[in-house]
DNA sequence: CGCCTTTGACCAGCGC
DNA sequence: GCGCTGGTCAAAGGCG
């Protein structure tokens, strides 16, 4: 199959090790100025302990740490049994996973006070992250991919999560899959590895049911929608995206709203990037167009409007940095806000990471340098490494590039200092 | 001109 | 084996 250098199931494999290139494209809502990092950081303790390995990340090694937050923070949410995620769905139906929001809104109004809190981590195959909306993890989590959620926390998959912050996110996707795939040949469905990331939608789940309006975050690749369905038991239809980056790539990904929480996105990601980031040329050309023909037309449902943003901001940034592949940051939130936020969680999740070890390894492209570059400033920040941790090989070199989950769109979060990125990543079994 | 979205149809997996 | 559902293909149309 094409080129592609590393399928998820690698990434996941590699545990950690495998970040890979593929990233979703989400835009992220802009974070709510008062918004702050939890100042525990909450780790799901998942029984899969596969994951720290899975995950290798530095950050998986902070789940101790963080553990014993968790009764104090987070402690209503695990309590209650409720918050149990269904994995089963599957395929008739659908798959409809489950969902025990009820405990979910209690948390929310407590919140979360970790942003690891959120994130999910259903099987060391698929993972499931939830992110808290508008949390710079969320950020994080995109841009460091599956390891440094993981490193957040896993969860078995009698965990469920739902880590929004005021909803959960429900794995919808008959998708999450716990078990190892089942057949690993089989061409559609069956088991490929997914990624599945819950985000908050970037604008209000307008979408009617079918209607689709979803607003699909946008990150630094290019996607071409080719397809979308209602899914059975959704009022929400699902799009199917390919990256069109490059050609031959088989990244793709899915976006759908989750049934329970509407405000929330899926996003699943199949496949990686077979390709270095995209240029800016790339990313641009395909997003640019996308906007605003999608605002007019009724069908429009996903996400011109992010794509469109995308491309502006990654023109923008090309212009302010006169970079040629300006990447977007998550760093975008503020230093000095992380930071503080950041005291307060105390150097605990600085513990474990170097800035060394953030930076991101875009398979020896040069691009990644001069991205980096142009982040510089914000390199010091804890949280940049954590996430950008993802992006390095840290595993074993294994440069595969980048994480293909890791990228939301940070433009938005240009936008807004506080904002964030979310991006989550979860494993979802084929549906 | 190139790329994207939309949409219906087709194909394959999965459960019964 | 059948039916359902999901995932992908491909044609048509639109936009910059």
């Amino acid at each position: 199959m094409d080129n592609y250098q590393g399928d998820l199931d690698d990434i996941i494999r590699a545990g950690g090790g495998g970040s890979i290139g593929s990233n979703t494209s989400t835009a992220v809502p802009a974070l709510p100025a008062d918004w702050q990092f939890p100042s525990n950081p909450v780790i799901y303790s998942s029984g899969i302990e596969e994951q720290s390995d899975y995950f290798g990340h530095p950050f998986s090694n902070m789940r101790d740490p963080f553990l014993h937050d968790i009764d104090t923070t987070v402690s209503g949410f695990f309590n209650n049994s409720n918050n149990s995620i269904d994995t089963g769905n599957r395929a008739s139906g659908g798959g409809d996973i489950i969902h025990g929001n009820k405990i979910l809104d209690d948390e929310m109004k407590t919140r979360p006070s970790n942003i690891f809190s959120r994130i999910l981590q259903i099987s060391p195959n698929e993972k499931l992250l939830v992110f808290p909306r508008n949390s710079p993890v969320e950020a994080a989590a995109s841009h460091g991919g599956l390891k440094a959620a993981a490193a957040a926390g896993s969860i078995s998959k009698d965990h469920m999560i739902s880590p929004n912050s005021s909803k959960s996110c429900l794995m919808e996707n008959p998708g999450v899959q716990i078990s190892p795939p089942r057949n690993t040949g089989i061409k559609r469905r069956k088991s490929q590895a997914k990624k599945v990331v819950c985000i908050p939608a970037p604008a209000p789940a307008n979408s009617r049911p079918g209607g689709g309006g979803e607003v699909v975050p946008s990150d630094l690749w290019a996607w071409r929608k080719y397809g979308q369905k209602p899914i059975k038991g959704s009022p929400y239809p699902r799009g199917y995206y390919r990256c069109s980056s490059s050609k031959g790539c088989s990244a793709r990904k899915q976006v759908e709203r989750s049934r329970t929480d509407p405000t929330m996105l899926v996003i699943t990601y199949t496949s990686e990037h077979n390709h270095p980031w995209p240029t800016q040329r790339n990313a641009l050309a395909g997003s640019a167009r996308s906007q605003p023909s999608k605002n007019n037309s009724p069908a429009s449902k996903t996400s011109p409007n992010s794509q469109s943003q995308r491309a502006r901001y990654l023109k923008d940034k090309d212009i302010q940095n006169n970079t040629e592949n300006a990447i977007p940051s998550p760093m975008d939130v503020k230093k000095e806000d992380l930071e503080n936020q950041l005291e307060m969680d105390g150097a605990e999740l600085n513990e474990g990471f170097s800035s060394q070890s953030y930076k991101p390894a875009l398979s020896g492209s040069n691009q990644s340098e001069d991205l980096f570059a142009d982040l510089g400033e914000i390199e010091a920040d804890p949280l940049d490494l954590l996430f950008m941790d993802g992006f390095s090989g840290d595993e074993g070199g294994d440069n595969k590039a980048l994480d293909p989950f890791s990228f939301y769109d940070w433009s938005r979060n240009n936008n807004n200092n506080n904002s964030n990125i979310t991006s989550y990543e979860e494993p979802k079994r084929d549906s």
